[in-house]
Order: structure tokens, then sequence, then C-alpha cells
DNA sequence: AAATTTTCCAACCGCATTGTT
DNA sequence: TAACAATGCGGTTGGAAAATT
């Protein structure tokens, strides 16, 4: 049976201890952690084999720097889940939660600070008027990148060769090039933004290039559905099981609802049922709600 | 080059949840 | 159904490595 305590080993594991617990468990597999470790001839408690294992010598693991699409998708799946690590990791494949917690509290968590944005809350720290809309935070967060791109552009667009150079860029049509370089429109949502977070929710669709609406009740529009039992009862039945997570996350999506924008631009269209039950959460990421100006470039840099 | 500070991450701890008898 | 054991999760910490002074 359990070992005394005292005879356990503690700290940092030893290759040869790696070794034995790799062998075992290439050969045998893991089904009981607390007699593991005797059978495998180490002094350490299952518990501490099983952390060893999951972070660290599983074979499908991930490791390394995260990439900006993993970091976009634990950006936004932590205003969804908050500090839910094993449900995050799970739409992360061949990331652990303790990695990803890690990452989260000694990088993002600092640069959300940075940038004046609560990275508990998701919200900007200045500003009490924002409510119960927690993605919002992750908007002004666009939205200050976007306004500082345009300070720098409006600079370069004052050259008449550049103005040129952008206007043949912006009629290229080219596939991968980033939708927010048209400028105008970008001011568009970042005006409808604005009025978002004033509380001022008139804005007048003759005067967007795309539906830029708000209000309740858009029921028939797609990122509406997103707070329908059938997204939660899916996401649930795969992961945990846990009603108030359902209930949670539907309220959460109601509260989503209740803004819609379907703009060329900014492209919220939430997880739909069909999406949800095929691929999982985690395809809400990174397209669908995107971080305007950050490239792999500057991501490589901080 | 040495001292100090900061960053990063593996590992631990305690509590909660789940499974078993 | 209660009691206990096993497992899982998230917060925290210690120390090594890197950066700064």
């Amino acid at each position: 049976m359990a070992r005394p305590a005292g005879l356990l080993k503690k700290g940092p594991w030893t290759p040869d201890e790696d070794r034995k617990l790799f062998a075992y468990i290439q050969q045998h597999g893991f089904r009981n952690w607390r007699t593991l470790p005797e059978k495998a001839g180490l002094q350490r408690c299952g518990k501490s084999c099983r952390l060893r294992w999951i972070n660290y010598l599983r074979p499908d693991l991930k490791r390394g720097k995260f990439s900006l699409q993993e970091e976009h998708t634990i950006i936004q799946l932590h205003a969804f889940l908050g500090n839910r690590w094993s449900a995050i990791a799970a739409h992360l494949p061949n990331r652990t939660d303790n990695e990803i917690k890690n990452y989260w509290n000694t990088r993002i968590k600092k640069r959300l600070n940075r940038m004046g944005i609560d990275p508990t809350t998701h919200k900007p720290r200045s500003n009490p008027l924002i409510g119960t809309l927690n993605h919002m935070a992750q908007w002004e967060s666009a939205r200050l990148e976007a306004e500082a791109r345009l300070v720098k552009d409006s600079k370069i667009i004052l050259s008449p060769s550049n103005q040129k150079n952008i206007n043949s860029n912006n009629n290229n049509n080219n596939k991968g090039s980033r939708p927010w370089t048209n400028k105008s429109e970008c001011l568009d949502v970042l005006k409808a933004w604005k009025s978002v977070v004033t509380g001022m929710f008139a804005v007048s669709a003759a005067n967007n290039p795309g539906p830029v609406m708000f209000g309740s009740n858009q029921s028939s529009w797609g990122a509406a559905e997103a707070g329908s039992n059938i997204v939660g009862e899916e996401l649930m039945s795969e992961d945990d099981g846990s009603k108030y997570k359902v209930a949670e996350l539907n309220e959460r999506f109601d509260n989503w609802s209740s803004m819609c924008l379907h703009d060329s631009m900014y492209h919220w269209t939430g997880p739909t049922t069909e999406r949800c039950m095929g691929e999982g959460f985690s395809d809400i990421s990174v397209h669908d709600f995107d971080y305007p100006i950050q490239t792999e470039q500057n991501h490589q840099d901080l």
C-alpha cells in the first residue's frame, strides 16, 4: 500500500526517473496512479507521477513557444471560460493546462495589464460604463490597436506616392490581405464600437458598408444562435457535463447575442450550432474574432 | 565580471469532484 | 446513502535561467 510520506521523493525529476516512468507507461499504460510508482520502481507518489506524465513525458505534447493563433485562442477562451485551464487546454491540441496557465500568468496577463485591461474580467479598467459584456474588452484592445495603426497610417497617407500605392493595394482584392486595411470601413466599426461603449446604440445602417447592428433580441441573426441550449449542451456533453457551466455559458452568450456585428472587417458570427457540434468550441477562434493589428512579426517581438 | 532583479516554468499543495464499495 | 479512495483542477511556490544594473 501507500509508502510512508517521508520516504517519497519530491522535487525535480531525474532522467532516470523519467525513463522508468516512461517505460512503465509505454508497457502497461496508466490505470492506477497510486500503485504505479511502486510497480515502476519509483519513490514518488502517484500524484507526482501523473503530473510528470501529463505535463512533461506524454509523447503527444507540443513543446515550445505558443503561436500567435494559439495565443488568440487562449485569450478568447479565457474570456468565455475564465481560469478553467483544463477546459481551455481541451481546445488547444497537445498543450497542457499547466503550460497554458503559466503562459497566461507570465505573458498574456501582463500584456493585458499594460493595455489597461483587467485580465480577470477582460474589461478595460478605466471605463466603468462597460457592463457585463466580457468580450468587449477584446474589442477595446482591437480598437486601441486599430487607432494606433490609423495614426501611423495617416502619416504615411500624407505622401501622394503612398496614397497611390494604397489605392492600388485596395483594388487588388488579395486573398491574404487583411480586410481592415480599408480605413473608412474600419472607422465605421470603430464608431459603432464607441457607441456601444458609451451607451449610444443608434448606429445608422445607411452609414455603414455592411450591417452593423446593436440591440437585443437579434435572434434571427447567426450570432444570436450562440445562446441556444444546443450550443451549451454540445459543449458540456463532450467535456464535463456540468450543468452550471451550460447555464453560465448560455447566460454569457445571451448577453453577447445582443451585440451582433456583421461586417467585412470584424466578423463575429459566434459558434454556430453546426460548427460546435462538428468541430468543437475552438472553432470560434482567430478568424472570427481577430485582433486586427497584431502580426506574426510583432508577436515574435513580444 | 559580479551582483541583483526579473522571468519562466516544473512541481507541489489543498480542495473539489468522481468513482467505488 | 455514506464513507472512503482516487483522480483532477487551479493557485502558488521555489529555483534555475536570463536580463539588467
